[in-house]
DNA sequence: AATATTTATCGTAATATTGCAATATACAAA
DNA sequence: TTTGTATATTGCAATATTACGATAAATATT
């Protein structure tokens, strides 16, 4: 179906998986690198700097500042990006918890 | 096209992409918390447990197998599954490595 | 051996994602 | 106002993902 069935599914597992869902593609992963080393970027730096057509880029841009994890601030002709940080460390927390979950108890039985 | 093109992405980058990717689905994510709170767990029990049918279970459980954030041991006619402690572990540190770029030096420009 | 139980695989339909050419939009400069 | 520059949107083709019914495979039980 390529459908998920997010509605069996709790708030916080959906949210866990939105976010992983953006970082689940290199091209984001690689503009997201680009906006922490640079502090903030113009999109057309980015379609630059990473081997992909400017729609193309536009589209991953859209997909990242729409969870909120980086903002855009038109000047002039271009536009400039950079990362959201409130919303970064909240998505960080939602993460952490995930990928933190206590190992102690777990023998690995298998 | 569907087809990402990770020939022109880094190693660390794509790596950090494929593991998201799998947490990118809220099944997965609620197989894995399954599996960290009852440490280890047969597979039937994930089908009753989550609300999907069990080939989609069981599909769920390649992928993750397949990353190797777990393994699995047949037991009879049923299937053991826990958390690969050790590849989990290293999993950590490449996503950290990520999601904790350092925000300090960003003036959130925009 | 026949049957039951559990999990994996196959096949397929529905939907999502990726990438880009073409084009639209927005603003600046001449 | 026309031209140039930068970004967004649209439309579409190719591929990927998700879900599950049907069925196979593997092992236990009788």
């Amino acid at each position: 179906m390529g459908l998920a069935k997010t509605e069996i599914f709790t708030d916080q597992q959906n949210k866990i998986a939105l976010f992983a869902k953006v970082f689940g593609h290199p091209a984001r992963v690689s503009i997201l690198q680009h906006l922490f080393k640079i502090n903030a970027c113009i999109c057309g730096d980015l379609v630059n700097e990473i081997g992909l057509a400017q729609p193309t880029i536009s589209q991953h841009l859209k997909e990242l500042k729409h969870l909120g994890l980086i903002k855009g601030n038109v000047e002039g002709t271009s536009v400039c990006y950079c990362i959201h940080k409130e919303n970064w460390t909240a998505m960080k927390t939602v993460m952490s918890e995930f990928l933190n979950q206590d190992l102690s108890n777990n023998q690995e039985c298998c």
